[in-house]
DNA sequence: AATCAGATTGGCAGCGCTGCCAACGCCTGT
DNA sequence: ACAGGCGTTGGCAGCGCTGCCAATCTGATT
């Protein structure tokens, strides 16, 4: 049977609140009082609205309802959310506490990927604020000038998320990478190792990993063993990138004794070179990830890797959309997973 | 700076098309026709309605653009779409490649996630119906009567997307499951494997991959070497579930010699027990998965999987669902990647 | 100079719903 | 019996934009 409306047909208005208030004999603005259960109203007369709804099959059209109650408190029950990847499985960990939450709240929400180009940022932030939603949810603290333009002139709350390495605009949500890559730093140091290597993904692109990246250099200077030897695959992080990146980065350092990652899936691609290449890791090679992905807890070898709050992130920031306050700075840390690997 | 508007501030309106016809000095249907290309207007106009957009930082209202343009063609550039989960990487694949084909086509979708639930995903289709979208993209055949009944009523193009194993309502997009179980099977059988058991997760929830384990043990009956053994995860596939519940399935069955995974996720957490107790692959247990992830071809034995065409069959669905035409079912098909692992 | 097709433009009635407010009952209290 | 209070209810003006149509303007044609 099809579904799909043949073009010639008498074209089905479809039901419309006043045709449900018709067929219930009551007001139109009863039926959306019943519908949106606010306001009083009889037992009786919401039996015969849910009645009428449930024999006409009528769908509220959300449109009209958001364009009429626009301008009022209860107005928009919708946020914008804009992530930079659907790949890393990190972004669809974000939308999942985002969701949960706004769930709850019984906010819709519309979705963006930018793909982690600022331009496409910027456009998409244009697209979004178009649905007049009460707040948007943002990757990262960089952006365009033009996207920071538009977003302080809408005036609704921005949340920005994972990263708490700048200025925000108005409520940031996240943690430090610096700081977790100079942790990173610290413990491999900690336990010994001296020629430490890199080996990451497009970094120009990813900038929470080169900020990684960056507090993991400082540490090691600091502590008078700088980075080795650095590989950067081109495109996104992947296990085969990681694990190709990692075979130039040792043909080139053989001698390396450690190797951090910009990712866990880097790392397990790192993880499998040495497998297939017969590395002995740690012995002969220490590896560090970063997101503790359940992946890595699963390896024969535990990843030794630093585990992100990634649902709370989504679910705290989803929170603060609906709140009103100040601007602040939330961060919700990170831990440290020691693992096996290093 | 805080972008949030304080309580008290003077509810600062937004620029409406009108406030821009009237900076523009001309009139609001010049503005709309300008601002969508549509329709006739001199340069000189376009240039003073830009200058004006710029100015005062118009931000076009969506909701009442579609509201007014309801019931005509160009209506709606919107589309629903709903996916029962985030954490498998291959519902964000569908999304991605929907997400360029609509992009492309100049829509938005709103997305909805059931969690693998038939009522969850019956509230959704409400909520996203309510959206008044030109189309609707929903994942597999099987859902409850109040759904089939929304999705008929609605009268808009429905896109039943990843499994052709059943009736579909309007357009379907995908492949048989039943048949990647039988070929699985039957490249096993092919390989000589003949006490061969099954890994998987909750089966209830994931009817695609009930319908692969249904056509494998299928065509291993036929065979004559039914399934040996079969262990059944609770909660999502993970690689951490597959490892756990091959440890299990091999307590019970140490003579095995092949095992069937629900998917890669779950047949990477199975490599890795073997990893674990020394269990020689493919030698002593031959190992084969589903859905050909960027992982499995980055592990020291490529891992013997199927390839679906997950980016395209969501930008097929997304393409389809713009055209019209009759119902159709468009077969992707799959490719068996041999691997080294069975 | 009058005429006419085509390009440009503005006015205005909705799209379907919500907020506001006046209009009802109906039940106390005096 | 009447005023007052409260739970219910319906009417109606928009929300900001688009579709339709009539008005205006342009230049070329007869």
């Amino acid at each position: 049977m099809n579904v799909h409306e043949p073009e010639h047909a008498p074209e089905r208005r479809l039901v419309t609140l006043s045709d449900v208030a018709r067929a219930a004999g009551v007001g139109e603005s009863t039926v959306s009082r019943v519908l949106r259960n606010q306001g009083s109203f009889s037992k009786r007369t919401q039996d015969r609205v849910a009645e009428a709804v449930a024999r006409l099959g009528y769908v509220p059209n959300r449109l009209a309802g958001m364009l009429a109650g626009s301008g009022t408190t209860a107005g928009a029950k919708l946020v914008g959310i804009i992530i930079p990847s659907l790949t890393n499985i990190v972004f669809p960990d974000l939308l999942r506490g985002a969701n949960a939450a706004l769930d709850r709240d019984g906010f819709q929400s519309v979705i963006g990927v930018s793909d982690y180009d600022p331009e496409r940022e910027e456009a998409l932030i244009g697209a979004l604020l178009s649905w007049r939603p009460a707040g948007l949810i943002v990757t990262g603290l960089e952006h365009t000038a033009g996207a920071v333009a538009r977003l302080r002139a809408s005036g609704i709350r921005i949340v920005e998320m994972i990263d708490t390495d700048g200025a925000g605009l108005d409520i940031v949500v996240g943690f430090s990478n610096r700081s977790v890559g100079r942790d990173s730093a610290r413990h491999l140091l900690g336990r010994g190792y001296r020629r430490i290597g890199y080996v990451g993904h497009d970094i120009g692109r990813d900038l929470r990993a080169a900020k990684r990246l960056a507090g993991f250099c400082e540490t090691l200077s600091e502590a008078g063993h700088p980075l080795a030897e650095r590989e950067i695959a081109p495109g996104p992080s992947s296990a085969a990138a990681g694990r190709a990146a990692l075979e130039r980065l040792l043909a080139r350092r053989p001698d390396l004794d450690a190797v951090y990652f910009s990712n866990d899936d880097m790392a397990l691609g790192g993880y499998f070179h040495c497998l297939a290449q017969r590395i002995a890791v740690p012995g002969r090679l220490a590896l560090f990830g970063f997101n503790a992905l359940d992946i890595a807890a699963a390896m024969p070898q535990p990843l030794t890797t630093i585990r992100t709050p990634r649902l709370e992130i989504g679910a705290v920031a989803a929170e603060r959309l609906g709140a009103d306050g100040p601007p602040e700075v939330i961060d919700l840390g990170y831990e440290l997973i020691p693992g096996a690997t290093a």
